[in-house]
DNA sequence: CGTTCATTTGAGCCGATTCAAAGCCCGTGG
DNA sequence: CCACGGGCTTTGAATCGGCTCAAATGAACG
């Protein structure tokens, strides 16, 4: 039943194994789908390893990214009965999935993981709305910090199109934005997708 | 004990009353607080006349709104015990008022509500984030008019200001957009807060 | 009729985009 | 081990859409 609903192109991609109780485990490779604008609305997930995507497009080609997920954190979730946005798997990502009876017995938790939705979404609304580039930045950069644990170092699983598309930017003025912090030294580089944050407290104050 | 809970300065505005079962109607004269930033979350609210906008805040001053409330729409639940934005009548508006107990009795419908609520600001934040001026007017007045039944003729409760702070923009541009959509006939203005909608697939065709 | 506030219009500027090219990283194959 | 190719990222130069600043117009109200 599970494999019957499982769209074919990404058959050999998904390799869905029955575990202890409640859910299954999937694994994507870098790139895949997990679902699509249109899909029906069967099941949400929860990252355990990887990270994801979610996003719109426009009819000619211009794409809005309206989150990402990291371990631990929960998507799949939308209002009506198919779905308004397409989730990929940034790099090789394992998911656990939860099929609709489990999603009714939660329906308390998926209250709070909707509302926690709605405020992730109306916060981004006032970063792409009415903040200017480089706060864009950093106040991603401090996000992305948070949920990864506050550490200071900091690793980006999203190429420069994603986090380009995810704050209304292009990838060049990501990349000029980033070297303008890099060279006020509030941030190194170690590469291009790991970051060492080196003044919070000044990054923190971009923000606004 | 409702009274208790409503902040002085809105005593004057606000004249709760009890009707039967299980709300009361609050009124707010046009501009006046519903809740601000900080307030602790122990109502939901129902729109029965008027109009509402749910906004932030920047220290600078620059404000994003989030939302507008017409007639039988919902807002006021979010994530976490206190408000992160604050909400305000826009005309003279009269509100159905719930507490937490019948929130609670109807947790299933907030779901809903809280889903749907996610939807629109994931939308939103395609509409800010990739789409130009003209689009963004274009599609806010598409939704608008979906909202208020479909007609030609549109009111709009809100000011220029409201609407930039809305889509991201300034009063100057959403001005001269609208300016530019009359010379070209798509909308007629009748006053600057009555528009009829002359080419409803021209409108349409604008929001991509 | 004057005051006040909202809206419109104009002119010049600026931040972000576009277009173009170079640099860098990494896997592949000779 | 190095040359090659392809993807991603960075950098540069010029353009442009929307912003800022400023002023005029319009509408509402005492």
């Amino acid at each position: 039943m599970y494999a019957a609903a499982q769209p074919k192109e990404q058959a050999e991609d998904v390799a869905p194994t029955q575990i202890a109780g409640p859910h299954l485990v999937a694994t994507y490779r870098a790139g895949r789908e997990i679902y699509a604008e249109g899909d029906l609305i069967e099941k949400c997930y929860q990252v355990s390893t990887g990270a994801v995507r979610v996003y719109r497009l426009l009819s000619d080609g211009r794409r809005q990214v309206v989150s990402f997920h990291f371990p631990g954190e929960m998507f799949g979730f939308e209002a009506g009965l198919s779905h308004c946005f397409f989730a990929e798997a940034i790099t090789e990502t394992t998911l656990a999935v939860f099929g609709r009876r489990q999603m009714q017995e939660r329906s308390r938790d998926l209250l709070a993981l909707a509302l926690t939705g709605m405020a992730r979404a109306q916060q981004h609304l006032l970063v792409i709305g009415r903040q200017c580039a480089v706060e864009r930045i950093a106040a991603f950069l401090v996000d992305l910090c948070e949920r990864q644990g506050g550490g200071r170092q900091l690793r980006l699983p999203m190429s420069r199109q994603d986090i380009a598309d995810y704050l209304g930017l292009t990838i060049e003025t990501v990349s000029r934005v980033v070297t303008k912090l890099k060279e006020r030294s509030v941030i190194v580089l170690r590469d291009a997708r790991t970051i060492d944050i080196m003044k919070p407290d000044a990054l923190h104050s971009l923000c606004n």
